[in-house]
DNA sequence: AAAGGTTCTATTGTTGACAATTATTGATAA
DNA sequence: TTATCAATAATTGTCAACAATAGAACCTTT
């Protein structure tokens, strides 16, 4: 039982209990931290070799990918890593949006009292580490998307959910960090997550909605303008 | 012409490249119509002897539908097909009403003068069909699914187009197919069509977005009520 | 007889070889 | 030279055998 108990333990860190999960962990952590170059090919055998398994698997964890738009894929042809330029990043946005929208007014409606509590407690942890440095832009990152996340599990809609988690902000998280993973000013951001844990505190779904929706069309135009120098 | 005799899908019809995409098809279609049951269980080597193919291609069929949440599956203890209900049903049109609301947005903004017209004269063709056929669900159905689609291709947004049809269109589908599908009354839905294409042709984002969501909960509420005595 | 552990079986995960297909290269002719 | 077609190479798609695992059946012990 012990054993099973650290067993275990290791294996959450691993995230995955079968070869294809971990290694489709190993290459969605490379697309998105651009080891794998956008645009780049896939070729199935060299990265069976480099991973040190048999092809079988390894087109499983392609396919995920595939499924999930990190990867490209034609029949016979082969498999590259997407390219996020301006209007996929667009598109991708806008998708966030609609779906975060959703996710903040359920939020509003299920939000559990403890959940929200500890929601607010999250922003004054973040408050804190703001002020205290100034640098630390990927803790900041991180704290960002717990955030969201926080909101996306209170809508208890498992669909949206899964689309976020398994979807969206993989490529949101691509596009950031190799866009030189600029935090959108994290002082200002902080402001309105307050905004919008308030509203959830005060169970107003259209409010809720509205903030999300406005907090994610202005990352975007952010976002926008840094995508739009880089191409220049 | 459309017959009743595609049940039994001959494999070689279906435009697929690979083998694996066109089992994908035959199976999919199957859970849809619900040749196979929900909740069932599926065995890759029963699937396989089926079709006729090896396991390697049924494998790959499988995680497709697994993504597109139409099986559930459990690693290393095999798949089911998914179970629609109630809570689930709610979740997807809940997810339904962000996306297309969206999409009817972006319609407004990027729908041609000419794709207008022509979407137009798909409600004219809609309205010819209700008058003349009482009884002609399935066309009725597939009109419907029509015009949404329509709307969606027409927002130019990637992601979301390929969400809906490729995900919840389908779970939509299912859900339709195996609760008896009812349409939702024709001559309504046909006028809150004829409003939204109103809206879109007058490039009023904010209401055609409205009009869409209300559109989508205003059906969620009758297939809930169907569920519900069904349940009961 | 019930609880707990152990063997056994059915099913999934993995592998390496083989077939089919696409893209490339090179030769030939206009 | 350039276009076209054939042969070739590189890569993906498919298969059947093997290994590993979870769940069922069985036995043992109390």
């Amino acid at each position: 039982m012990i054993e099973a108990e650290t067993k275990k333990a290791d294996v959450t860190l691993i995230q995955a209990k079968t070869l294809a999960g971990k290694v489709y962990e190993c290459i969605k952590s490379d697309i998105i931290r651009g080891e794998l170059s956008q645009g780049s090919r896939i070729v199935e055998s060299e990265l069976a070799l480099k991973y040190g398994i048999s092809r079988g698997p390894l087109r499983e964890a392609i396919h995920r990918l595939e499924q999930m738009k990190l990867i490209l894929r034609v029949p016979h042809a082969g498999s590259r890593v997407v390219t996020l330029d301006i209007k996929t990043m667009h598109d991708i946005y806008n998708a966030r949006e609609a779906l975060e929208g959703m996710s903040a007014r359920l939020a509003a409606r299920h939000m559990s009292d403890e959940a929200i509590v500890s929601l607010k407690s999250l922003l004054d942890a973040h408050e804190q580490a703001i002020s205290e440095s100034e640098g630390k832009y990927y803790l900041q990152e991180e704290g960002n998307i717990d955030f969201h996340h926080r909101i996306a599990s209170a809508s208890q809609n498992q669909w949206i959910l899964e689309n976020l988690n398994g979807g969206l902000y993989q490529l949101v998280r691509m596009g950031r960090y190799q866009s030189g993973q600029q935090p959108t000013r994290p002082a200002i951001a902080l402001a309105q997550h307050r905004q919008i844990a308030s509203a959830i505190e005060q169970r107003d779904e259209e409010l809720a909605e509205l903030l999300m929706r406005r907090h994610i069309s202005g990352a975007w135009k952010i976002v926008k303008k840094i995508l739009e120098l880089k191409h220049d």
